[in-house]
RNA sequence: GGAGGGAUGGCAGAGCGGUCGAAUGCGGCGGUCUUGAAAACCGUUGAGGCGAAAGUCUCCGGGGGUUCGAAUCCCUCUCCCUCCGCCA
């Protein structure tokens, strides 16, 4: 959500920005505006008639204290009045305030300035690349060698849950649990700290983080409990300082979180969703970011960087996008997509999304930050994967597999794994 | 699941239905003193909306109600604690 004060000075800069991300129609912003303006004005009004209640009111009490009960009725009666009126007024600003809020949670963030406008993928810089993608020989893609060892069984997947829930075995489901760990321990290293969270949330949460109103629909939904399971650890993290105020010496604050994630993804079927190109569960370790809204940008950086020296340390080969406008989505303002190579299917594998939300979820949120002189103000949110596991997987078992089959454990991994081949 | 108790500012903890946005203590910040620090003393210190400002309004877990007036009374929900039951 923006800051209603941004967008009353800065409409044009919203509606372009709008546009930039393609939303066509820009009309919700003069809405916004409108009723913004006749809700301060009811504010006032309502204001100034309890204002002059209030002070009627405690007139009362001090007459009833001096025994000047006749007196008092009178005022008593008056007062009556009033409250009818104010009532009436209160109710339609409500009205309006709740109706000017509902559009504003549908106003996306405003891009960064260096963020490049584009329409869609195709117009994405590519930021870094980072070793040489490897040329397809005897490569088999990953559920093919996976079939070969019954590494992965999809079909028992979709008798026991349904399509996108596999069964990892033997070396893949070690493969997973050791990555999991490399990527925490990286972490770790890097001073985050570890959390574990709730694997379902409440409305409000999901509300929080931007996936209610804007993505309802990847979520899967507990009714009876009035529960989301999570897509991604960035819900429930995230909303772990919701309504919080965060002492400016505790800045930044930075965790670590492995949860599985689950997304409904409705709507996409074929090719590119085959073996664990895309899944409706999966695991994946997530890093968030609380910071000072002054250190934002460095921060993207850093948490770039972060996930970027994982793909290097397994030495898989990859490519650092930075998303334009177009590509981009709701509620970040700069956003980079790390891709792995996958040998085995000639493509790149999104495996990490790295993005900063600025103020947009920790205003949602009442995330704040108080400074020294006791300043109180929104703080920014960031977040990465760090990394998600199947795609990582798929380009482990396509990357480091031998001609005869065999699949190497990646070097950083095999102290974990405790054996050199999967 | 059953029975009872509770929720007040960063924390602890007061609060007859009327000048309570809230005593007091601790903590924080600023100052005096000190070579420096501690101690002591003085001052200051919740959040949010509208407003250029003066100011004003709202908020004592959430929602609703009674009343001219609610932190204080009533209803309801949520959460926490204690006891019983069940349980990895």
């Amino acid at each position: 959500m923006l800051d209603i004060q941004f967008i009353r000075n800065n409409t044009d800069l919203v509606k372009t920005s709008m546009a930039n991300k393609g939303e066509t129609d820009t009309s919700i912003v003069d809405q916004v505006l409108e009723i913004d303006s006749h809700w301060r004005q009811q504010v006032t009004e309502v204001e100034s008639l309890r204002q002059e209640s209030n002070s009627r009111s405690k007139e009362i009490g001090i007459m009833m204290a001096q025994g000047k009960k006749e007196e008092a009725q009178q005022i008593i009666k008056e007062t009556g009045e009033m409250k009818e009126k104010i009532k009436d007024i209160e109710e339609s600003s409500t009205d309006l305030k709740n109706k000017r809020d509902d559009l504003l949670l549908r106003i996306p963030n405003v891009a960064h300035e260096s963020v490049p406008v584009g329409r869609n993928e195709e117009d994405n810089k590519v930021h870094a690349t980072w070793g040489e993608p490897m040329k397809k020989t005897w490569h088999l893609p990953h559920w093919e060698i996976a079939e070969e060892h019954g590494w992965l069984d999809f079909k028992r997947g979709s008798k026991v849950a349904g399509a996108g829930f596999p069964f990892y075995l033997d070396g893949v489901a070690r493969l997973q649990r050791a990555l999991i760990s490399f990527f925490i321990d990286k972490a770790v290293e890097k001073n985050y700290k570890e959390i574990q969270a709730p694997f379902f949330v409440n409305e409000d949460s999901a509300r929080g983080t931007g996936q209610i109103p804007d993505k309802e629909d990847m979520m899967y939904v507990i009714p009876r409990d009035e529960f989301f399971a999570i897509p991604t650890a960035e819900v429930p993290v995230t909303n772990y300082f919701r309504d919080e105020i965060i002492q400016d010496n505790e800045l930044p604050i930075r965790l670590v979180c492995h949860t599985p994630c689950w997304r409904r993804e409705a709507g996409s079927y074929g090719k590119h969703v085959r073996g664990l190109n895309r899944l409706h569960q999966f695991d994946k370790v997530e890093l968030v970011k609380f910071v000072h809204p002054d250190h934002s940008y460095d921060e993207l950086e850093s948490l770039k960087r972060d996930a970027e020296e994982l793909l290097e340390a397994l030495k898989l080969p990859y490519r650092t996008l930075l998303m334009c406008t177009g590509d981009m989505g709701f509620t970040q303002t700069k956003k980079y997509d790390l891709e792995v190579w996958s040998p085995g299917q000639e493509q790149w594998l999104e495996v990490s999304s790295c993005s900063n939300f600025e103020s947009f979820q920790a205003r949602r949120m009442m995330i704040r930050h108080r400074d020294k002189e006791g300043n109180v103000s929104i703080l920014h949110t960031l977040n990465g994967s760090g990394l998600a596991l199947p795609r990582v997987v798929a380009a482990i078992l396509e990357t480091y597999q031998h001609e005869n089959g065999e699949v190497k454990v990646p070097e950083v991994l095999q102290s974990y794994f405790g054996r050199e081949y999967l």
